[in-house]
DNA sequence: GTCTATACACCGATAGAC
DNA sequence: GTCTATCGGTGTATAGAC
């Protein structure tokens, strides 16, 4: 019998990675307004009711997908070889984001709605995760300030919120759906884009 | 009795502006998907019945207002002074934009959803005018990239589709709400940053 | 043409059989 | 715990009185 409840809780852990890439992928095609709790369901080949049984709300379900996101970032983060400079650290990060996304991967913000906003406000472990980030990054951009890294231009709430954003740029969509560019041509003209800026470089 | 028709005449276009007024201000706010028809209804005052005597649908009152933008953008393209370089032009069309939705303006790219941009490509007057907006940002960029304004890194699909995203980029919201900058800083350090780049130039 | 009332579809969430 | 069936609510769009 234990044998049984252990191969039943394997087979219930199973099903729940299989809801959460399901709705990584849906998020990350549709956004949260968009995705239905039916698209979950057929996505996944089970029925609606069942997914309540793993998550008790939409909000709690696009929660989890977006705290596992933030549990890889942190990882990410964590990994950087040491030598790396700041500011090379914060390149990377967006250089990750951006093949993530390319490879289905949900953005770091995938919704504008009000509520949803709300309810990630009062999810524990989703805040808990997106301070740690958001105090990496500024540690980061500080560091990099420091070292004379970054631009006098542009001040550092802007380069923070700038990060977030990239990864749910819609020029991603745009360039992919134009087929000139690879992936990996388009990461690389997004990062150039994004730190190098579009105007031409003094010689 | 022409008179009286050409006051009811009067009273319908000046409801018709207020209309399209209301619908600036929610797809600002909320985006296409979000915004409902009683939103609207209630904003303009009117019955959510009498707005499908102006607009047949919720898509052809979206479609009209971007419509106006375009050309108000086109407008903003063909009032620039000639002596302005190509890259100066670019970077006041994007200065422009966020003013705009600064002010509460629409941006270009309200909504993600794959039927409201279905039923634009069937909207002959704005595509009409998407065209001749792309055309003419296409001969900026080129003449841009012919005078050396722009950076190798950067190809000129990236430049454009940047322009229009950066138009409805979030970073614009977070800033707003941060209230750390006024809207005139939150409008240059966006256009420091997607010109000149997060990074620190050369001196 | 503007209103009220409503048809029809869809979505989030729940109930109950198994 | 998974299924089918359904509730309650909301959204777009329309019908009909005035």
């Amino acid at each position: 019998m234990v044998f049984g409840l252990s191969f039943k809780k394997q087979q219930f852990d199973a099903r729940e990675e299989a809801i959460l890439d399901a709705v990584n992928q849906l998020l990350s095609e549709k956004g949260y307004d968009l995705m239905t709790m039916d698209d979950v369901a057929d996505a996944v080949g089970v029925a609606k009711g069942s997914l309540y049984k793993h998550f008790s709300s939409k909000e709690k379900l696009a929660g989890a997908v977006l705290s596992r996101l933030l549990r890889e970032t942190l990882e990410r983060l964590e990994a950087m070889p040491a030598e790396w400079t700041a500011g090379r650290k914060l390149e990377e990060v967006l250089r990750w984001s951006l093949q993530h996304r390319l490879r289905g991967g949900v953005p770091h913000l995938p919704s504008t709605s009000v509520s949803f906003q709300r309810s990630l406000l009062l999810n524990l472990e989703y805040m808990g995760l997106a301070i740690r980030v958001n105090k990496r990054f500024k540690e980061l951009v500080a560091k990099a300030r420091e070292d004379g890294e970054i631009s006098a231009q542009v001040p550092d709430e802007v380069i923070i919120y700038t990060l977030y954003s990239r990864s749910c740029d819609p020029t991603v969509e745009f360039l992919k759906q134009d087929g000139k560019l690879s992936h990996e041509q388009i990461v690389e003209a997004m990062v150039a884009a994004t730190f190098g800026g579009l105007s031409k470089r003094e010689v």
